[in-house]
Formats: C-alpha cells, sequence, structure tokens
DNA sequence: TTCAAGCCTGCACAACTGTGCAGGTATCCA
DNA sequence: TGGATACCTGCACAGTTGTGCAGGCTTGAA
C-alpha cells in the first residue's frame, strides 16, 4: 500500500506501514471535517447542556431552557441560531412559543453516548 | 419533581415538566463541563486526524504522524503537547522516537464511534 | 567531539467565539 | 388598540485558540 500522497513521498518515516496506517484510519479529509464540527457544537458547557436537555425532554420552549440551564434568554436563543444554521435543531412555532428538538441523527447518538455515560454512576 | 434551584423557582414556565425532565438530563455541571472539554479537544480537524491515526495505528512517531497528516512537525509537536495535557495520549521514548498513544477511554470510545460512522460508506 | 535527526518550547500575531446590551418582530389577551 | 409575553437579531467587546517562527534539548552515528 503507497497511500503517502506524492508531495510528501520523499519524507522519511520511522514507521512506513504506521503511515500508511494512519492514512487510511483518517480517511477523506471532509469526512474528519464534518465530524470536528459537529464536535465543535457539542464544546462549549452552555450549548451541550441545551442539546442534552432537547434531546432527552423532547421539543421544548426557549425560555424554559432558560429556566433549566439558568442561562439568560439571549444566550438560549443564540445557542439554538448556531444549532439550527448548523442543521442540528428544528423548532416549531405554537403561537408565540418555538418549541426545539434535535434533528441531526450523528448528534443524537453522540448525545445519547454522553447521557448514557453520565449515568452510570447513578445506577453504581 | 421539584429540581428547579431555589434563584430560578419565581420563573414563569410553559411545561412545567419538560423543565424538570431538562434539569434531571443535564445532570451536574462539572460531568457536562467534562464531556464538553473531551468534545473540544475533537473538535479541531488537525487534533481529531492526529487521534484517529493514533486510535487506528496503534504507537506512532511524532514526525510519521506529520506524513500522514500533512501538517508541520512542529503542529503535531503542539497538539500532542495539548493532548497530552488533557491526559488523552502519552508517549514513549525508544531512542530519539517517541511514539504515542491513546489512553483516554472516553476519548477512544468517541473515536470508534467516529471511526465507524466513516467506513459505513465504504462498506456499501 | 561533531553533526544531524527527532522532538519540544516560548513568543507574538491573527482569527474565531462566547457574552451582553439594546432594540426589533410576532403573538396573545384585556 | 395598548401592553405584555416569547423570541429573535445586530453590534461591539473581551477572552480563547490555532499558527508559524526561531531556537533549544536529547539521542545516535561517524
Amino acid at each position: 500500500m503507497h497511500l503517502v500522497p506524492a508531495e510528501r513521498a520523499d519524507h522519511r518515516t520511522i514507521d512506513g506501514h504506521r503511515v500508511c496506517d494512519a492514512i487510511a484510519a483518517i480517511g477523506e479529509p471532509g469526512e474528519v471535517r464534518a465530524w470536528a464540527d459537529r464536535f465543535a457544537l457539542l464544546a462549549e458547557p452552555g450549548r451541550l447542556a441545551l442539546l442534552l436537555a432537547l434531546h432527552q425532554a423532547g421539543p421544548i420552549a426557549v425560555s424554559d431552557l432558560a429556566v433549566a440551564t439558568g442561562m439568560k434568554d439571549t444566550a438560549v436563543s443564540q445557542a439554538l441560531r448556531l444549532l439550527r444554521a448548523a442543521g442540528v435543531v428544528e423548532g416549531a412555532r405554537d403561537g408565540r412559543v418555538v418549541r426545539y428538538r434535535v434533528v441531526d441523527d450523528a448528534t443524537a447518538a453522540l448525545l445519547t453516548h454522553c447521557a448514557t455515560g453520565e449515568h452510570r454512576r447513578a445506577e453504581a
């Protein structure tokens, strides 16, 4: 397997096979970036708390999220704006209330992973 | 269940039960922060590529990582410094070569999740 | 001892991101 | 119609973070 791009073929390597394994493991740059972007959305405590709440407490209103998390409503709105732009959440208007929910499967899977990890201690 | 902290008990809520569910879902602030910090480490394409390579190509040297990812060796070193400080990777010196590996189980699980998701397309 | 390879660090610059404020829109009720 | 609730947006500031450069340390070979 010669997976090393031509532009770097002249570099000396320590363990040539590991370099090939590594390149195979990394895969397409686009995929890596997509995952990194996903993780970035979860990388802030406020947004993560919002997403955990949205994921497990079903469709929930903005002001309720503010009460549950202790954040200001403008901060919640700002966070939701970002998540909406990224296609992770969607809001449904009901009168003057907008209830949000998680619509991205990959992110939902990560949140489940995260939540089960948290509860492991509680079950013990 | 009255999970709303006293400091916010006076706020009006839209769906009271969802607020309680949300608070339960969020759990301890410390836990949320710990997960956010974990995600933050994976939130940058360079670091994520390095971690994917480390996770699947076993212990591998710094310069090999630079060749595999196309990053400069100083950038790789800088990223590894961060990951080392966070306790996610560890390096073992062998002569003048230092081979790194992932030592944090929670992060490793996320990387596995990430890798299997990537290959789903390749198997089809 | 001398030199190169492999890796690490400190520093400064640029870019990004979260936060709060002030104000705007839409909906409902009196 | 007037006002209150629920939510959204633009803007400016501060803190954080990635990046490259220059240089230092350690190891191994000649």
